[in-house]
RNA sequence: GUCCCCAUUGUCUAGAGGCCUAGGACGUCACCCUUUCACGGUGAAGACACGGGUUCGAAUCCCGUUGGGGACGCCA
């Protein structure tokens, strides 16, 4: 089943609902541009809900961090972002008809009593739900008391998904979920809960794929009955095999870096992000890289797998290089400024420095490994590194390069075919191996033994600053 | 523990019963290129978890076992 066989026939919608208790997580990333790649590729709606009903967690700040994320990625929604806290009403009347229509009801236990009679069901070896027994409470008490839906326990619910097929859930399995926070109004505290306002959003919105993490799947047999309470028409569900640490478990902190913003300041690309991401739990045969186009075009629910996958931060700096090296010099210099300005320089503009970045931009996993490559041509006088200096700039080293010098003084044009040619002369009169020589100058001029190739690094230098590191030399 | 999901090299994956002597990519190793490091090129090692079925034929379908993961919140 893929949706283009929506028996709707409308134009398909589809949404990313992230709580906004954090940053914009890795997986989360991967789960909204799914959804966004198939918005796009129907000509149907992208929707972006923010799910903050649970007050104590929420932060604007971590609204602000998801929405940065998602725009630094480019996945722009159609519609919202909605936030739940501002669609209270409509929860508190849906809670109001589930009542009315003996649905829902009031639970007065405590947590320390639910907390109680948990123990003991686990210590029976027996799965640790709610025994329901406030369905026969009086439901007046002068008490706090949550609201909670009345699930139907008998028979099975089965949840149609696109990725895993049919899964079956004995009702009797799921217990009465709460949906409404406790409190002493006429609804608890009058907030709703996740499982309460997905359905509703999700039903109001017209959303027609549900397409979100499988740590889900559990919960949706209950939303399909919320649902069914409700006389509200089912989306389509589609459940992602989760994204794994290195231990196989669920991707997080512990993991490394799992924040989309950390991986931007780390000097990925969003395009080499994307691709990455969309590659786990999804192939389209044997191809590796794909442009957002190719995504928009290629991706389909079909080839989505069933299993979990691992994040393997290699492939994204292998996948990121590549990207690096296809850019052009213009977009590398405006994409490496604020990497350059971090290690407290500046990237000017100019030719010059889109030789340098052309130079350096093969060898770069990252867009810090691409400022820290071009820092040497941006300094005026550099450090050499202390290893290096002793390795390569020995004595006799150091009596090459002052035999140099004066032919590089005289080197007209100081470009890389004359400057090549010079020291290939020199080095043959001597007997000696090229890398005798290029080593001693490349530690001399870019203070380190590794760079580009040391006479393209001197022609973009130029003679007068090549002339000025030599002549410091001790 | 209970329920649910999953199972191809270290990792991401191709695989829709014969096209599989299991393909590609990352990583690893070797060699080539070479002024260093990368890039690039060539090559190598490396997998169908196990056991039963079904079938002329199974990585592919079914059952079981084992292993892993997820859920079991007045979080989402």
């Amino acid at each position: 089943m893929s949706p283009t066989t929506d028996p709707k026939k409308t134009a398909p919608r589809f949404r990313f609902a992230p709580s906004p208790t954090g940053y914009l997580h890795i997986g989360g990333a991967r789960t909204a541009l799914f959804n966004w790649l198939l918005a796009r590729q129907l000509g149907g709606s992208f929707i972006l809900r923010i799910e903050d009903t649970d007050r104590e967690r929420s932060t604007d700040e971590s609204i602000r961090s998801i929405l940065e994320g998602m725009s630094w990625l480019k996945l722009d929604a159609d519609e919202g972002p909605f936030r739940q806290t501002d669609r209270m009403e409509l929860y508190k009347s849906h809670v109001d008809k589930l009542i009315a229509i003996g649905r829902a009801y009031k639970c007065f236990c405590t947590p320390e009593e639910l907390e109680e009679r948990k123990k003991i069901l686990t210590a029976k070896g027996e799965k640790p739900k709610y025994d329901g027994r406030c369905r026969q409470a009086n439901q007046t008490q002068d008490k706090p008391y949550c609201i909670r839906f009345l699930n139907r326990d008998e028979g099975a619910t089965v949840v149609h998904d696109l990725i895993k097929g049919d899964v079956t859930f004995q009702n009797s399995e799921l217990d009465d979920l709460v949906i409404g926070r406790s409190g002493r109004g006429p609804t608890g505290s009058g907030v709703p809960t996740y499982n309460l306002c997905v359905v509703i959003d999700d039903a109001l919105m017209r959303i027609s794929h549900v397409i979100r993490g499988d740590d889900h799947l559990n919960n949706t047999p209950r939303q399909i009955q919320l649902y069914e309470a409700l006389d509200y028409p089912l989306p389509q569900f589609a459940h992602l095999p989760m994204i794994l640490g290195a231990d196989k478990s669920r991707l997080s902190k512990r993991h490394g870096a799992t924040s989309v913003l950390a991986y931007r300041d780390m000097g990925f690309l969003p395009d080499a992000l994307i691709n990455f991401l969309s590659r786990i739990g999804w192939a389209h045969g044997d191809e590796e890289i794909f442009s957002r186009e190719e995504l928009i075009q290629k991706f389909s629910l079909d080839h989505v797998g069933k299993s979990g996958g691992v994040f393997n931060q290699e492939k994204l700096l292998w996948l990121n290089n590549h990207y690096l090296k296809n850019y052009g010099e213009e977009t590398l210099a405006t994409l490496v400024r604020p990497f350059v300005e971090k290690l407290g320089l500046v990237l000017p503009e100019g030719p010059k420095f889109l030789k340098a970045i052309a130079l350096v931009k093969e060898r770069a996993k990252t867009l810090v490994d691409l400022a820290n490559d071009l820092k040497f041509f941006l300094v005026d006088t550099v450090e050499i590194d202390p290893e290096a200096e002793q390795k390569v700039l020995t004595p006799e080293a150091l009596d090459l390069l002052r035999e140099f010098t004066p032919q590089l003084q005289a080197a007209e044009p100081f470009h890389e075919a004359t400057l090549k040619a010079l020291a290939e002369d020199l080095i043959k009169s001597k007997g000696l191996k090229m890398v005798k020589l290029a080593q001693p100058l490349r530690v001399a001029l870019t203070g380190t033994t590794v760079s580009p190739g040391i006479f393209e690094v001197m022609t973009i230098l130029g003679k007068e600053q090549v002339l000025k590191r030599l002549s410091i030399l001790p």
